[in-house]
DNA sequence: AAGGATACCGGTAACGTTACCGGTAATGGT
DNA sequence: ACCATTACCGGTAACGTTACCGGTATCCTT
């Protein structure tokens, strides 16, 4: 067995088999019509009993188009990133290309700009016709082909992006919690670095400020968006002389960690605390309580990514160039009124 | 702004930037010796200012060397599918090497054969040095790179293949329950074309038979591994005059169903019905009660797939072809004992 | 000082594919 | 019967890169 190092066979390999050029396979191959039907049934045929697929390699070298899209993540296997896998995809699956996912495995947190724009010329022009990069660090990279940005960590990118309306559903998370009578309200932030945690605490900061509560220093965690790290910032809060009544998580995977802190300390969800999340994420129906979060529709950025990218590869212009998402408060079972 | 349709930078343009050849900026790039050290640097800047990185196409084509491994998954977004990708990101990132993971986004059940074997034609030999295949139909790919198999749907694979102990993790189950006092067990299984399915169902069988406990045609389901199909199957299981005391779940996804049905019907797990699930994803803690299910290791299959091929990569052989992981039930609270 | 070794670098060919051009045979029109 | 058109197909060059060979200038050795 697995002596197939039998070496790959090329379009030679079935030029030469079906007694044909190989410019004759070639136009088989894209369905050039200046071939006889004779012909293009015996080609078909040799394709199929030799196994042949054309390099992707090779074609996209010569023909300067591949039908493929590309896509680049810091992380594939974060609930973040799932959640936009899952928009892509669906938006992929109707349309006539194909996807490549490219990743290094890279975890570390602060992937620097210049890997982001080698990764994005590595695939462009070679084997992919564009490349949707998610939360990039860089945006403004130098390629021929088309880029589009998810969630970019620049204000004002000079690339096609998408964003959500980040401190706009944070207003929305403190409006609904002042509403229920809270006022002293947690956060948990993200990374202080990234641009939609800064958002987050904006409307955070001015959801208080539109109901006259002052802002307490104390009432603030630096978390990094991880289940574990909210786990501590979660216990410096509730141990804190005057603990706040309610915790706005910037993520959801925060707010998991909020839930694991108030276990620990048999403090009950949301009896003696309310929480609210941000992304909305799958998991976050199956938390007991169910989780009151921020949709911010991450799965809609995938496929609208894919929609942008796939106008923009056939010359088409987009009407905006930065493509904002509303987000919605989902009212679930982490929170309850303060009396 | 978005005027960068600057035709892409090729090694050309290096060249002629830093004064030397072609030649030398291969050298410069792929770190050969006979370079001087003015030159490297003088090469290092231009590739820098310019933002140059070579395309992976030419580079695979000539070299016949990417440093990259392949990935073909379904569907990227299914939670067994990032579990595995967790896995095989954790190695990736200790690895030289990069991924590229590859899907046409086509997330219908029954990819064919032709497909994936074209799929695996199309990235080996031009842009991949070795490609994991996950759940494949087929098992026999005419390609000179080598390949590795997660969970093949092919008893008897003939290329290199991890594989868990289906039948034995179902057996484990089925014990607990029977230890339990389960006499009364209903089955939900998945697709029943996946070896991975009949396995488990053959598991469920031989508890059954060790125990001394009759075939009851009517306590199984046949599902499809999904959440929605389960929750219909579980309804038309609990509906039966004489109603099964616990459900074997033939995969997570399908254990959230009965979870779904037991809630419409008032049925209190695990007090009314005991629920056991097979894959332990990272949700079945989270689901309430948290779930007793069969760890299968998934992305311990991930990681180990990268160290297999990576192995076959450089010309290695491997100690096993057939790499079996054991399984392990995980208990939790979704079962109770039947009196 | 002559010969040989070494350090460094450039030119050429090839990887597998498609775009483009051109050529042959068959067909149609008069 | 002759020219024009058409249908079909083969040859060549090029995509961007690296392997390989060979060439020049410098250095070392005796």
């Amino acid at each position: 067995m697995m002596e197939q190092i039998r070496k790959a066979i090329t379009i030679h390999d079935v030029a030469a088999a079906a007694g044909v050029s190989v410019s004759t396979v070639s136009r088989v191959l894209n369905d050039k019509d200046d071939v006889a039907a004779e012909t293009y049934e015996r080609v078909q045929q040799v394709i199929a009993e030799l196994g042949y697929a054309s390099s992707l390699a090779a074609r996209g070298m010569r023909s300067r188009r591949t039908n493929v899209i590309g896509l680049i993540m810091p992380d594939v296997a974060a609930p973040y990133s799932v959640a936009v896998l899952q928009g892509i995809n669906r938006a992929i699956a109707q349309s006539d290309y194909d996807l490549i996912v490219y990743t290094n495995g890279d975890v570390r947190k602060n992937a620097s700009a210049a890997q982001e724009s080698y990764f994005v010329s590595l695939l462009n022009g070679s084997i992919t016709d564009g490349v949707i990069v998610v939360t990039p660090v860089a945006t403004n990279f130098s390629t021929a082909a088309p880029i589009v940005a998810i969630d970019p960590n620049n204000e004002s990118p000079d690339c096609p992006a998408i964003i959500s309306t980040n401190r706009d559903g944070a207003l929305q998370a403190m409006n609904y919690l002042i509403g229920l009578g809270h006022r002293r309200i947690g956060f948990i932030n993200g990374r202080s670095e990234l641009v939609s945690a800064s958002r987050r605490l904006r409307g955070y900061r001015d959801g208080l400020a539109a109901a006259g509560i002052p802002f307490n220093e104390n009432l603030i965690e630096i978390g990094d968006y991880t289940t574990e790290t909210a786990r501590i910032c979660t216990h410096r809060l509730l141990q804190l002389d005057d603990p706040p009544t309610a915790i706005f998580a910037a993520n959801d995977q925060t707010a998991m960690g909020v839930y694991q802190a108030a276990q620990e300390r048999k403090v009950l969800i949301p009896e003696e605390l309310s929480v609210v999340g941000f992304d909305n994420l799958r998991e976050s129906v199956f938390l007991n309580p169910a989780l009151t979060t921020v949709d911010q529709f991450i799965s809609e950025m995938g496929s609208i990514a894919v929609e942008m990218i796939v106008k923009l590869i056939n010359g088409k212009t987009l009407e905006t160039d930065l493509h904002k998402i509303q987000t919605q408060l989902v009212i679930r079972d982490s929170c309850k009124s303060f009396v």
